[in-house]
DNA sequence: AGATTCACCGAAAACCGTTTCTGCACTTTC
DNA sequence: GAAAGTGCAGAAACGGTTTTCGGTGAATCT
């Protein structure tokens, strides 16, 4: 590898010039910054960007610790991040903790012995997490907030993304709607519920079946919970069946969708479908399309990751930050009008 | 931050005591050491690692650049070479061409600057890329080889996937076989065809039809190609009929349970249907569960990048590296005896 | 007792590649 | 001929680790 001096000596000047002069400095001759320019493309020079870490204290390196490498979610999050540091001149440390907090533990130590100026911490699963405490470079949690609210984090608004769905199902003139929501144990579960609910109440009106069923995130309990309402002996009544049904993931979606073909039931004039997570290849794929709320995770990270170089450069902000959320309409919900 | 001297001065002992202490070296009483050892642990002491290697020369670091972060075949080869560098205490930096190779010279110049001691190059297809020719570390392309043989390239065999394939059809006691093949742009799509056709052959038999049939990779074309083959007068004949698939992928695979199931015909017992690449969430997630020819992609990242570590220590391997599929067995397959 | 050996430890320097500070020589201007 | 400015080089600094070399004290040998 080149260094400085060399190029230095091939221009015949010393190393401060040649310094000076790549660095487009004042108190150098134009003739000689061009000598040192040529002389560094000749050697191919690229400054060592290590031993400019040394004296300015930054590495230019942010950690990534993830939680869920093959998971759905963490991808999208981690472009976000790895592309606003790309643009900001930062290279991201990539670690794969798997959920395990003593690989997190782990990790987090090798990456602050290579002096990272600021971690990213990105959840597998949204609900909140344990805090890392205090640590010597600022640290911002993606997708799972902390705990800690004095710490930065950047979420999802799963609440608004249960409203909004409903929201669109009552727009296209839907009134009687069922809402499938997935596994209990996630927070998101119970808070997209919660905001369908809320919107349901709005305009006066109740989950049809009386009340939001969970199961998990999968297209079997997407069948299954379809095959129950559609037991129900009114549940294709003119007058009083199901004409909506929001469902917890596309996934969720992708199972309703199935039973609801082979019960010929027609998508969507009979009934319109929305779902959550807006996973192209699930909604994209299915017949018909899904109308599906997209949480935006890719600018999530590009956030998380501009909050922590605002961070890094002196001016943190405390709290939890929240993407909101928006809808992706596609065939399975027909708007009116 | 805590430095060496922080640590030195706690535990009352000068710097070149507390290093020699602290790796294990000669000269130093167990006392002494173990004084260190506490003063390091009570300071949270990290040496920095950006130091030392401006000493070594060696920065402990490789370049991961892919080139479709959101795609569903990088993620398997990096977690692979993510786990390979962590437990070889090396760390990875993350980079997303997207494709583009202005954007990928742009980080290969960002990852030289930050002296990386090698870098693995995952591509977005199978299809063998054009090299980035000499770099001053060693380079493995994973996934996509490079075009130039003297390069280190681990890639899929794609030709004994679509052999495994066939082999198993044969061996659950199909003989009129079909086989459903993606995007002809991609090599993958021949060579898989191309496999399957040789153990089609080997057997005596030809594809069902006269021919392969390629089309795309989506659920879409998997339902188009099946009815094409269902429209046939002699497609359900109980001695000519088809009675078993071999599709591309997952996805096609899923397109073609659903139009096999709406047109009433079982799966496995009256076609046996197998695919490629193991996607998890579409093999389990369909009805039923998918068997399906598994690609190794976690192992072929670690097979990169322990290549990659061989490299660096100066053992290179140039050469392709071909890693074997193997096929995963569930529902939509009837093995015999 | 005096000499020799040895284990243990500390001071200081070297080291990596870059930036920056300081000062010197030379030229231009009044 | 002094003052001001320009262009460049030398050397320090950055932040650690490691190494060299020499010194101390205790144990062993003569």
């Amino acid at each position: 590898m080149t260094t400085l001096a060399d190029v230095a000596a091939l221009a015949g000047v010393s190393v401060a010039t040649a310094s000076k002069a790549l660095n487009n400095r004042q108190q150098v001759a134009p003739t000689t910054r061009q000598r040192v320019v040529e002389a560094a493309e000749q050697l191919r020079f690229r400054p060592n960007t290590l031993a400019k870490s040394l004296l300015t204290g930054r590495s230019g390196t942010i950690g990534l610790v993830t939680h869920d490498l093959d998971g759905r979610f963490s991808i999208p999050v981690l472009m976000g991040v790895e592309d606003a540091a790309g643009t900001g001149k930062m290279s991201a440390l990539l670690c794969d903790a798997r959920g395990d907090s003593l690989r997190e533990a782990y990790h987090l130590q090798a990456l602050l012995g290579r002096r990272v100026d600021g971690l990213v911490v990105v959840g597998a699963r949204p609900d909140p997490r344990e805090s890392l405490g205090r640590l010597p470079v600022p640290v911002v949690y993606a997708y799972a907030p902390s705990l800690d609210p004095e710490d930065m984090s950047v979420t999802v608004d799963h609440e608004a993304g249960g409203r909004i769905g409903v929201e669109h199902l009552i727009a296209c003139g839907r009134s009687r709607i069922a809402v499938i929501s997935g596994d209990p144990a996630y927070g998101a579960a119970h808070q997209r519920a919660t905001g369908a609910l809320a919107a349901l109440g709005a305009a006066g009106l109740a989950p049809w079946g009386g009340e939001v069923l969970f199961g998990s995130w999968t297209e079997s309990w997407g069948r299954s919970a379809t095959e129950m309402f559609l037991a129900r002996p009114d549940a294709r009544d003119a007058e009083r069946g199901i004409d909506g049904i929001l469902c917890g993931s596309d996934q969720i979606a992708r199972g309703v969708l199935d039973v609801l073909r082979e019960r010929g039931v027609a998508v969507p004039r009979e009934v319109s479908v929305v779902s959550h997570d807006n996973w192209e290849l699930f909604a994209t794929g299915s017949r018909p399309q899904l109308t599906s709320v997209d949480m935006h995770l890719e600018d999530l990270g590009r956030r998380a990751a501009n909050r922590l170089f605002e961070a890094i450069e002196g001016r943190a902000t405390p709290g939890i930050d929240v993407v909101p959320s928006s809808l992706v309409m596609r065939e399975s919900s027909l708007p009116t009008g």
